[in-house]
DNA sequence: CGTACCTTTGACATTTCTCAAGTCCCGTGG
DNA sequence: CCACGGGACTTGAGAAATGTCAAAGGTACG
């Protein structure tokens, strides 16, 4: 189970991290194919706005390198950071006409864009594309409801570690994270805020869990994934 | 803005609520006739359960009546509800061949089934049908990114007053709502506990923001959509 | 009309947030 | 090479929100 200070009443058990790629992926990836072959390629620096809410939502994107977040505000300043994209991602495509959320650039990174409407014309042709698209919306779902769970029951130890795992694997880097990200973007990712986040990095840090080899390099512990 | 005591020290803008049925769906709803030409029709009792987590993922829902609810567990008893499915809505197709959450009945319901196979089958030769459960998984991705906010930035009187909202939204009843579910289930669904539910409930109406009719019953006043 | 379950309330504990200072790291320019 | 500045990160102390445990009301249904 996990060994860190989780509040004392009850034994927790390590939250499953994301799983990626799905075991079910097809491959060689159809996604891929057709953004290599049709695709222009945008960069971005951090902190530029890919969209903005609103916008109108007639591009879809690709991640060929680097990190993009893809948000909400409130008038009051909030800010909910939904998901991360990282290289392989596809983000951007919505049913309706207008945005839902905005997407930034975390790092510097590069981009994929084509039409929206050529990539559902380009998916009425194909199915092996279309199955693509619709088990990529099947992924997001999933790992949307996985952050459900966090932000609902999880206490803010448990958030910040399923963090660092799901990143971790994410990454390709099972025992060793890069965080591509700012603690504010952390925290709003995981519901808390800045002063919590580096809290309980510190704290998951003083009982084992994980160790700090620099603010944004963190080396996970064996025994996090175990269950007791 | 939100009469009703969220922390003082900002401006808390009314939620969004869901909207519904969403403005660009196309009516006739291809899916409500796939599933009256082809589905059996199942019954349940409240808190039975319709599937399993790790279940094969082998057949789609479609309620006729009643409410069932999506939920997730922990070993340690938590649970997190991750939406509500009202008349009309279909659930339970998956990517996957495994469940990634169970569904159990709210209330008393009558549930539409059909086979996982043969609804793709059927949406392969029917593009009015692919497009729907297309704009299907859509629109849930969108009211699940919505509850991401809420669980990760909203304080437990925008949580609830946003449920009350969107709830009758969905009932078509905009001004009075006839909750289906226990205190628990929108505890579990708002990740609060059930007691900060019911002292937030009974705030909201000293506030002016709701009348009771009864615990099941709220009457919601005008002035919560205001914005200053 | 009694019983079981759901809801509400109270008192107190815990977690997380807020505000305010540090500290660290890194690039820049002297 | 080293001082400097600025941003990012960390830490502390106290406040606020939410959770926990316990018990009292309500309500529905046999």
């Amino acid at each position: 189970m996990l060994n860190v200070s989780i509040p004392s009443n009850a034994t927790r058990p390590a939250l499953p991290a994301w799983r990626w790629p799905p075991a079910d992926c097809p491959r060689p990836d159809p996604l891929a194919g057709f953004f290599d072959r049709s695709a222009a390629v945008m960069r971005f620096q951090p902190n530029d706005e890919v969209f903005a809410e609103e916008d109108a939502a007639d591009a879809v994107y690709r991640v060929v390198d680097g990190v993009v977040r893809q948000c909400r505000f409130t008038e009051d300043g909030r800010r909910q950071i939904g998901e991360f994209h990282y290289a392989g991602d596809m983000f951007g495509l919505e049913a309706g006409r207008r945005r839902t959320a905005s997407a930034e650039a975390v790092t510097p990174c590069r981009l994929q864009v084509v039409g929206r409407s050529q990539l559902l014309a380009a998916a009425r042709e194909d199915s092996a594309l279309a199955s693509a698209l619709w088990q990529a919306s099947c992924d997001e779902l999933h790992r949307v409801q996985e952050q459900l769970f966090l932000l609902g029951r999880a206490c803010a130890a448990e958030r910040v570690l399923s963090f660092l795992q799901a990143t971790a694997e994410r990454l390709g880097t099972p025992s060793v994270v890069d965080i591509p990200m700012s603690r504010q973007d952390m925290a709003d990712h995981l519901g808390l805020n800045i002063e919590t986040v580096s809290r309980t990095i510190t704290q998951l840090r003083n009982e084992g869990a994980i160790r700090l080899e620099g603010a944004r390099r963190v080396r996970l512990c064996e025994d996090d994934l175990m269950v007791a």
